[in-house]
DNA sequence: GCGTGTGAAGAAATTCACAGCC
DNA sequence: GGCTGTGAATTTCTTCACACGC
């Protein structure tokens, strides 16, 4: 009934303002951990690093939370905000792969303040087996579908080697997780219902080296081709 | 003289195709190694877990690199593609922090595969000052500006407390670096022309975590008000 | 015939600018 | 008077669909 695009939640949330709503609740904390009551959508987009005209418009999709003339209330946006992603309730977390960044997530304590509870760690390697990193013992990869089981696992990370992501993510998804965080740098097939995010290190500074190097110096002096013949094949080097 | 638009890149390519750049890149380094010569767009798009539409047009802004009613060849395209990102030649890399994000960070073997060189580490804690971490010695942070003239540092990697993000990133600015990626869960503010990318894990969960309560079965029946007293102020618990 | 490259169309995201309410 | 909330305008991104060249 409701047309809805596909970029949009179930209630009508752009993704793009779901994406920041994090950003806002962080900025909101802080803001009342220095005692401030009240905040404005210019001083709130500022604390954020965004743009207020797109904060107050993010802002709208959840509601009307804010008092015209006076600006929102610290405490109340923020439990709002946090209702809406889902945070009134911590959800568990498993970790598969424990390597240097699976150790480095699960030791992580920003996750345990933001609601996740890092409940489990899986790795194939059976002598990290029985180890406890983080407080949390890890255990088999095998034990995966006990474990999320068991432990009502909202949030599967994977922290593992490409080649191995895929079969993981299969083995999440058959045992009902639905949302997947991927570190492996690889593609994941899943069916439709499941959220994936990926966070690619080296792409990111993949990412950083384009724009930098069109600043760096030499960029126009050496061997960049620019404007000298337009489409033609420039064999540089 | 040419109208040029801030997401665009000097050369004019789109800020969003600059982000897929690495992924293409990834993809054509697999099917590389399999012994593949040429690849049609809608090959490479599966690969790379895009629309092949849009890999075309992606790839139309850096030029015609196609043949019609072929493909593309997977050496020559994967080429030019490093050549865009900047790729050609190595660049180092410093680690401020080593907690144990940074830790993994510097022990982490993609970096170096994919054109970075973690060529300092650095830390504010003295007890970790000659450790040696993926085999580079940690120095003090006051050695910063000494490191990123010496080494010729192109991108900065923070990850450390948000409270000591601001000052460091200030000090790398200052010391010439341009491109910076963050992992303190803050708002950098850096001036016009330095680039900064922020990785954060507490928010990738949580943009995770509100998808998966839209789907948990509890969604509708259990506290979320839907179409009860629009704009009223709810109070849920 | 086939698959690239691309204008045109469509969708999404951002910004503008101001009416409406405190 | 000040600040939110929001339609309208703008910009950016994605998808369509087909002309063009191999």
């Amino acid at each position: 009934m409701t047309a809805r695009t596909q970029a949009e939640s179930p209630r009508g949330i752009p993704e793009a303002t779901v994406a920041r709503l994090p950003l806002y609740l962080r900025a909101l904390t802080l803001l009342s951990d220095e005692g401030t009551a009240t905040c404005s959508s210019e001083a709130l987009a500022v604390a954020a690093g965004v743009n207020s005209a797109m904060l107050r418009k993010d802002l709208s999709h959840l509601g009307s939370y804010g008092t015209r003339g006076v600006g929102y209330d610290v405490e109340h946006l923020r439990y709002q905000i946090a209702r809406e992603i889902g945070l009134t309730t911590d959800r568990n977390v498993v970790v598969v792969g424990l390597g240097n960044l699976g150790q480095a997530l699960a030791n992580y304590a920003g996750f345990r303040t933001r609601g996740f509870r890092v409940a489990a760690l899986l790795d194939a390697d059976e002598r990290l087996h029985g180890t406890v990193v983080g407080g949390v013992a890890v255990r088999p990869v095998h034990d995966l579908e006990t474990v999320v089981a068991e432990l009502d696992v909202a949030i599967g990370v994977l922290a593992l080697p490409a080649s191995a992501a895929q079969e993981v993510a299969d083995r999440l998804v058959a045992a009902g997780v639905t949302a997947i965080l991927n570190f492996a740098p690889t593609v994941l097939s899943v069916p439709e219902g499941v959220e994936v995010r990926k966070v690619d290190l080296s792409t990111e500074l993949q990412i950083l080296a384009f724009h930098e190097q069109r600043r760096s110096p030499s960029y126009l002096a050496d061997g960049e081709p620019v404007a000298t013949g337009v489409g033609g094949r420039e064999e540089v080097r």
